[in-house]
RNA sequence: UGACCCAUGGUGUAACGGUAGCACACCGGUUUUUGGUGCCGUUUGUCGGGGUUCGAAUCCCUGUGGGUCAACCA
């Protein structure tokens, strides 16, 4: 029978076999190791959601590591933005470190190892050294300077640090062996001249570290007990632990590298380089623009936190290449927005409509639910009057059976509101509807008691009185690619792909007046229509929402067929 | 013409030698003062071929398909 009760992925089984082996649970340590170079992207909370559910599920600490060994490009800024998307998400860092810590350790341990004849420095050129070393299928040859006496290398490697050689006039190679089947062993690279200041340890550098000397020693040096890395990585392993045993206490752990899939979203792109293009080319206002796959971007969207989290969990931990569906991350956005967010009224494209039997002038405030899904959530008022708007596709003046909403001589419920029935239109000269006309039902009223309850109506309006209603400029989102996967194109740019209409900004819309005192960052699903968020951008004159995700919706669904 | 990794419905995952489940998507029904939500249900899957076994998605062999590896990036 199916045994239903929590399965672990392979990471997880990975440790209760290590722990079944006698690994000390309270060894169990975790790290985050991400690059400064951009903002972080929903594939990375995937790992994010892997390492720090993996810290709560064993009660171990997870330490924030920032890979920092590229001055080129990596920036404080970044730095930052990381920090605040990790806390957004809710997780809490046991420390935060930085790869640059360690460069004075890393260097003595590349001394230790000039001298045991483990590392040498390299006169060639960039080229010289890649076309010496092989092909995957072929050996490499050795370096003509890979014998030089230990004394020399010393002394270069010393000059290097000093700054006496310009970029890429040497560099520091570890002494494997030139035709291991795995080309990652054939003398891998050290360390570079790199005369760049760098965001943290300034000018202090002339040297800097390569990912693979960096990354082991640095879970080495926290007492990482399983480094959790993406596939592509796998076959970094036997350098990983090549390093690793070379400077390693042999009373110590070694961390464990192990290797996931990347999570893959379809219609999204999710290449670091991609992304910064984006931004530097103006295709999108920044690393948060809310069509970015950006965790600020998903944020300034309206994406909760929890979604992200939910959506991550259900996607699962794998080994294999997958393209998850985007529809699984929107669903959980629904999911959780539909439970939490309270429901508003909003109309995006007004047209007027009078109730011709309603007193001018009267006003009357009207009860309405905030959340059906959440009776702790209260209820508001909403003014009510003759004068109106409704949605201008809410209405047709003839419309066959599978039209639910408000047509002539139909009646129709306005949501916590009244039955009305459509009566006239009003019309320009070009045939243009201007005005709708129709009549209410006192004894309608919503929740009155009195109202004809029993009474079927065909479906039911938002709304908004229109002189109280307040203006504001509604951001629409589509997808920013019109291609499912524009990653899969080797022949064609994914600039190609961007679609033109991903942003739509509509300033007609009138909202109900509950909205004037709305903050950056709430969250509402504005009745019928989807879930939508305040922008950072509002300001008193200007209310922004950015549409989160639309509701679904099955008329229009069925339309398109 | 190498090494390594991977292969379960449309998608993402579970089952670790004992009846192939779950979720999304899709389709249908139902409830509803949101064409939302909820509820119910249908359809769809172990890459091929051998072998081991009482029994194979699972173990072995082989084929096929996909991926990774030749940055002074991470």
């Amino acid at each position: 029978m199916a045994k239903t009760t929590d399965s672990l992925n392979f990471i997880e089984q990975i440790i209760e076999e290590d722990i079944a082996n006698g690994l000390d649970p309270k060894k169990l340590r975790f790290r985050f190791p991400p690059e400064p170079n951009g903002h972080l992207h929903i594939g990375h909370a995937a790992s994010i959601c892997l390492n720090f559910g993996l810290g709560k599920k064993y009660n171990a600490p997870v330490n924030l590591r920032f890979d920092d060994t590229n001055p080129v490009k990596e920036e404080q800024r970044y730095i930052d933005a990381i920090k605040r998307d990790i806390e957004w998400l809710g997780f809490e860092w046991d420390k935060v470190l930085f790869a640059s810590d360690y460069f004075q350790q890393l260097y003595d341990w590349a001394v230790e190892l000039i001298k045991e004849g483990k590392a040498y420095v390299d006169d060639q050129t960039s080229e010289e050294i890649a076309a010496q070393k092989g092909t995957p299928t072929e050996p490499g040859v050795n370096s003509p300077y890979r014998d030089r006496s230990v004394e020399e290398n010393l002394a270069l490697f010393e000059r290097m640090k000093n700054g006496e050689f310009k970029e890429g006039e040497r560099v520091l190679r570890a002494k494997i062996d030139m035709s291991h089947v795995n080309m990652h062993m054939r003398d891998p690279i050290m360390y570079r001249i790199l005369h760049k200041t760098h965001h943290r340890t300034g000018d202090q550098w002339k040297i800097y570290p390569m990912y693979d000397w960096t990354h082991g020693e640095s879970d080495y040096i926290e007492s990482i007990s399983h480094s959790i890395c993406t596939l592509e990585f796998k076959s970094h392993r036997d350098l990983y632990n090549w390093y690793v045993d070379e400077v390693r206490d042999p009373d110590l752990l070694r961390p464990k590298q192990r290797e996931f899939a990347r999570r893959n979203l379809s219609y999204t792109v999710m290449s670091k380089r991609k992304l910064l293009q984006l931004v530097e080319e103006g295709h999108v206002n920044g690393w948060d623009d809310p069509r970015m796959p950006t965790i600020s971007g998903l944020r300034r969207r309206g994406y909760s936190p929890e979604s992200i989290i939910n959506f991550s969990e259900a996607a699962g931990i794998a080994k294999r290449d997958n393209v998850t569906d985007i529809a699984l991350l929107e669903f959980h956005v629904k999911d959780h927005l539909n439970k939490t967010a309270p429901r508003v009224m909003a109309v995006l494209d007004p047209i007027k409509l009078i109730i011709t039997n309603y007193p001018e002038g009267k006003e009357e405030w009207l009860i309405a639910e905030n959340n059906p899904e959440d009776e702790s959530a209260g209820s508001r008022e909403v003014p009510f009057s003759r004068e109106l708007y409704i949605e201008r596709a809410d209405f047709k003046e003839e419309a066959n059976r599978k039209f639910f909403r408000l047509t002539l001589d139909k009646e129709v419920r306005l949501k916590n509101a009244y039955i009305i029935k459509g009566e006239s239109v009003v019309k320009d000269e070009a045939g243009n509807i201007l005005e709708i006309h129709a009549t209410y039902d006192p004894d309608s009223k919503s929740g009155s008691g009195t109202e004809a309850s029993k009474r079927r109506v065909k479906g039911t309006l938002h709304w908004v009185s229109a002189k109280q209603a307040i203006p504001a400029e509604i951001r629409i989102y589509d997808r920013l690619f019109n291609d499912e996967a524009p990653d899969s194109h080797k022949d064609k740019s994914f600039l190609d792909f961007i679609n033109p209409d991903s942003l739509v900004i509509d300033k007609k819309a009138k909202l109900e007046p509950n909205l004037a005192t709305a903050k950056p960052g709430d969250r509402f699903q504005f009745q019928r229509l989807g879930y939508f968020v305040v922008d950072p951008d509002t300001t008193e004159d200007n209310l922004v929402f950015n549409r989160t995700v639309p509701l679904r919706d099955t008329w229009a669904k069925k339309q398109q067929k």
